[in-house]
RNA sequence: GCCGGCAUAGCUCAACGGUAGAGCAACGGUUUUGUAAACCGUAGGUUGUAGGUUCGAUUCCUAUUGCCGGCUCCA
């Protein structure tokens, strides 16, 4: 068998078998669930009643692991010819969940593999259609690892039981986990709730409630030029720009059919009094962009109308859902909603796509693309759906674009384009989406007029780029390590004058000259030493550009340049420098 | 919401039944520096909150809030 990363997941199935043998032999008990491999490792669901996992049984199962793994063990697959007998079986063995699923697949030529010693002696065997590793040489002791132990529900429904989950990893050889290892530290690392404290980012407070962010001047700072580069953006294609309140009376949802399908994540404002009407803060913009549509009569020639907004909206959450700038319960939605006629429709969809694909482009990031299809239960017009999806798909085709298709997995009021980021811990977070809505048309009635005369309704796509302003700003804390490119670094340069005294004069000028043309600047004229001021300004703060002045400098009118991560890059006049880096942040060069 | 873990100074952590301690940051002073951490000093905490056990609780118990890892959900 090769060993490449085709087939690693093989091998880490093979040693979820494994680490659940372990367990049975250190927790008879333990109930098996699942075990599957997954990206970047394997886990394995048990139920045991009497005992939760600690810390300390994890190193356990590891070392029960190797000891199994010494024995040089086979894996052989069989057949379960009598399906009813081996349900008996496993229930009598109280594996309860195995015989669900054995019973499940009963017409599937269910196959066990056994886990055999040398003489041929089974000492394990479980429920699973394979393939796996010939034997266990194949598995290195010195490259497993378990990592972390978490609740899950049997079939992730939460109706079910909750059962313990053991994630754990696993390579061809120590090398490999080696790394992998130290991947996941320097993601840590890079962990924006981490970054944000230390860069004086943001916060999150206890006296506000769960996420709810405070955006602190550096972070703040990002956003301005993120929101700026948006309007920009979206005058260029067309957009206009619109402002909506963030609260609306319950009528208002009831027609838009939010308190009726969205009624758990809604916040809804106390009333004083019983006669005084329900007011609700705004979970979507989507209702507000469609009465300001509904404000003046459309004909087909006004279309399309792409209509956008920064709105700020609030979604009540699960309370174990939180975190940091990724989840959180309020946030601007960088939002747009483009009203055409079924025509237009591709031409938008291919707007909205080079939008998302030049954005991302800027901040080189990468992102995957899924298409989500008509689910069993929809509204709308078959046919439309039908132009819908074809329409996404043509698009997407057209540039070549790589995409997975859901199949079903749409809203039910319209199919739908995703644009998935992956952050530093490799989890991935929706930013852009494309969304059809044949829903909202309908219920507020919207129309225009078109070229027979006749009113008709027009199609309508809800569709943002960052997603919301929180997440995405979380990602690129993540994406940039903290280090932000010179156009969105909240400090761009540090002026650090080598004696306060000598050069102070000097130093000024060179910082004042550098505001007075927009720069983002610093002028570090604390009592510390030169270098404290170079190590804290650069490696703590992340300022891409220390300007240091002394004797020399103040004599020709220069600065000694010092490049964030690079080192002294020589010595500009002030006004080559101040060129340079204009012309950088122009460029919005990462 | 559920399972498990955690909560000590602005930050990172220590002490774990007997009057709470360090480094960094802050503040004061000395130093005025030629390229990624100068020196000395000062101040800072009802140990998340509320109960309980105890002669005595940061330490043990209960509840609660928040955070972390997941499940579920999702921008």
């Amino acid at each position: 068998m090769e060993k490449n990363n085709e087939t690693l997941h093989i091998l880490r199935h093979s040693a979820s078998h494994i680490m659940a043998q372990a367990v049975q032999s250190l927790f008879p008990h333990a109930k098996l669930a699942i075990g599957p491999a997954t990206d970047s490792g394997f886990y394995y669901d048990f139920d045991l009643d009497e005992h939760t996992f600690t810390q300390e049984d994890l190193v356990k199962i590891e070392e029960k692991m190797k000891e199994i793994l010494k024995q040089n063990l086979s894996f052989e697959k069989v057949l379960v010819e009598d399906v009813d007998a081996k349900v008996a079986e496993f229930k009598s063995q109280g594996e309860i969940y195995k015989a669900e699923l054995l019973e499940e697949h009963r017409n599937d030529a269910p196959t066990l593999y056994l886990t055999k010693d040398k003489d041929g002696n089974v000492l394990f065997n479980d429920l699973c259609a394979g393939p796996h590793v010939p034997n266990t040489s194949y598995i290195k002791g010195n490259a497993i690892k378990l990592l972390k132990i978490a609740g899950a529900y049997w079939r992730g429904n939460e109706k079910n039981k909750m059962l313990q989950r053991i994630y754990a990893t696993a390579f061809w050889n120590k090398e490999d986990l080696e790394n992998y290892l130290h991947l996941l530290e320097e993601a840590e690392k890079r962990d924006h709730r981490k970054l944000g404290t230390q860069l004086d980012l943001f916060s999150v407070r206890e006296e506000i409630g769960g996420g709810l962010v405070l955006w602190h001047p550096n972070l703040a700072t990002v956003r301005e030029e993120i929101e700026n580069y948006w309007r920009t953006e979206h005058r260029k294609r067309g957009y206009v720009i619109v402002n909506t309140p963030q609260i609306a009376k319950s009528k208002l949802w009831e027609i838009s059919g939010h308190i009726d399908h969205y009624r758990e994540n809604m916040f809804f404002i106390q009333k004083e009094n019983e006669d005084d009407e329900q007011y609700i803060v705004k979970p979507m913009n989507c209702p507000f962009h469609i009465l300001i549509y509904q404000s003046n009569r459309h004909s087909y020639r006004s279309l399309p109308l792409r209509m956008a907004e920064l709105g700020t909206v609030y979604r009540k959450e699960k309370s174990g859902a939180l975190s940091g700038l990724t989840r959180v319960q309020g946030f601007t939605q960088d939002d747009a909603h483009i009203f055409c006629t079924p025509e237009q429709l591709v031409d938008e969809i291919n707007g909205v796509i080079d939008f998302v694909a030049d954005t991302m482009k800027i901040f080189n990031m990468e992102f995957e693309v899924e298409l989500s299809t008509r689910p069993e239960s929809y509204v709308g017009k078959l046919e439309n759906w039908e132009l819908a999806e074809a329409g996404l798909k043509e698009a997407m085709d057209k540039r070549g674009m790589q995409y997975d298709i859901n199949e079903g997995d749409g809203a039910f009021y319209g199919p739908k384009i995703d644009f998935k980021v992956k952050d530093a811990l490799g989890r991935t977070w929706q930013c852009a989406t494309i969304q059809l809505d044949f829903n909202l048309p309908e219920r507020f009635d919207i129309k225009y007029q078109d070229k027979d005369g006749q009113l008709k309704t027009p199609v309508m796509l809800h569709r943002v780029i960052f997603g919301s302003m929180e997440r995405f700003h979380g990602i690129l804390i993540e994406h940039f390590a903290g280090a932000f490119p010179t156009w969105l670094a909240p400090t761009q340069v540090s002026v650090v004058p080598i004696s306060n005294e000598k050069h102070a004069d000097f130093a000024e000028k060179v910082y004042k000259k550098l505001r007075e043309n927009g720069i983002r600047t610093y002028l570090d004229d604390r009592s510390e030493s030169m270098n404290y001021r170079i190590r804290e300004n650069l490696q703590d703060k992340k300022v891409p550009y220390v300007l240091v002045v002394g004797d020399k400098e103040q004599e020709a009118n220069s600065v000694a340049i010092r490049q964030r991560g690079v080192g002294q890059i020589g010595t500009k006049s002030v006004d080559e420098f101040l060129d340079m880096i204009l012309e950088e942040i122009k460029t919005r060069k990462c």
